[in-house]
DNA sequence: ATGGTAGGTACCCTA
């Protein structure tokens, strides 16, 4: 079974290479971040036409926007208000795979990006971001059980590790890579044990990014990338894990979104 | 130290 997140920056603009995607790599589940879009302006046909037929989403207008596309049944669709604002950045639902035995409840998190200062005193958007942080970790801590397998995934906007950036050094007062809101994500994933998947398969040691910005005029050549995407697992899916894709080639399509699809492959036979 | 680009919206916000 395939697992795949992508922060499409506009889901009516890029519906078409969402197809694209779902025609050469065929993921069993599609979660988008930054749809930008309303409910009622989702392009649903876009992706039923592909067999993708159950769709769960919570879009507001012009920014923001989640939504997880399935092409298996899902249950108990969720919708999350987080720091008291209903602003379509988690969704969650339930699927049952083949082979395993509990039902796995997949979430889908647009965490904010937090501004430009890594100071909650004087920058209101970093504050959001750490407060954000703080209510997944007590609800995850609080809702997780072990009747129930869960995957968090999405835009995390943090690149915890020195080697999810480009330079650790040059990057410790950027926000998405300061210290504060490492060890706020880092705390976060602690405390239910969360399983990094991507690195899971990548060594820690070895440079892995899924975001590249559009203000670099060639984005292979400068390669100043950041991992911000992540796909976490509970501890009961480890041993089912696979393999993974970075598909970094579609930050070369034509109008990209800035973030690339990521992928995971879970065995389940 | 600075500014660079992109999308959505409505003349400016967020990233």
């Amino acid at each position: 079974m395939r697992i795949c997140s992508w922060n499409i920056n506009s889901v009516r603009l890029r519906a078409p290479i969402v197809q694209d995607m779902m025609n050469e790599y065929q993921p069993d589940i599609v979660c988008l971040q930054e749809t930008k879009t309303p409910d009622d302006k989702f392009p649903f046909e876009a992706f039923e036409s592909l067999g993708y037929n159950h769709i769960h989403i919570s879009g507001i207008k012009g920014y923001n926007g989640v939504a997880i596309i399935s092409k298996m049944p899902i249950s108990q669709p969720e919708i999350y208000s987080r720091v008291d604002r209903a602003d379509g950045r988690h969704i969650s639902a339930r699927f049952m795979a083949e082979g395993f035995a509990k039902p796995i409840e997949i979430h889908c998190i647009y965490i904010p990006a937090g501004g430009d200062e890594p100071d909650r005193a004087i920058n209101e958007k970093f504050a959001h971001k750490l407060d954000f942080i703080a209510e997944l970790d007590a609800w995850f801590t609080h809702n997780h059980s072990d009747d129930t397998a869960m995957v968090a995934l999405g835009d995390f906007n943090i690149a915890p590790l020195e080697h999810d950036v480009w330079s650790h050094k040059q990057l410790l007062k950027t926000v998405s890579h300061t210290p504060i809101e490492v060890e706020a994500l880092t705390a976060m994933q602690s405390s239910i044990d969360w399983v990094d998947a991507l690195r899971h398969f990548v060594p820690e040691d070895e440079k892995c990014y899924t975001w590249w910005s559009y203000r670099n005029r060639d984005w292979r050549k400068s390669n100043r990338g950041r991992r911000l995407d992540h796909i976490w697992v509970t501890p009961d899916l480890k041993p089912r894990l696979k393999s993974h894709i970075i598909v970094s080639d579609a930050r070369d399509l034509v109008k990209p979104s800035d973030h690339v699809p990521v992928m995971v492959d879970f065995d389940f036979s």
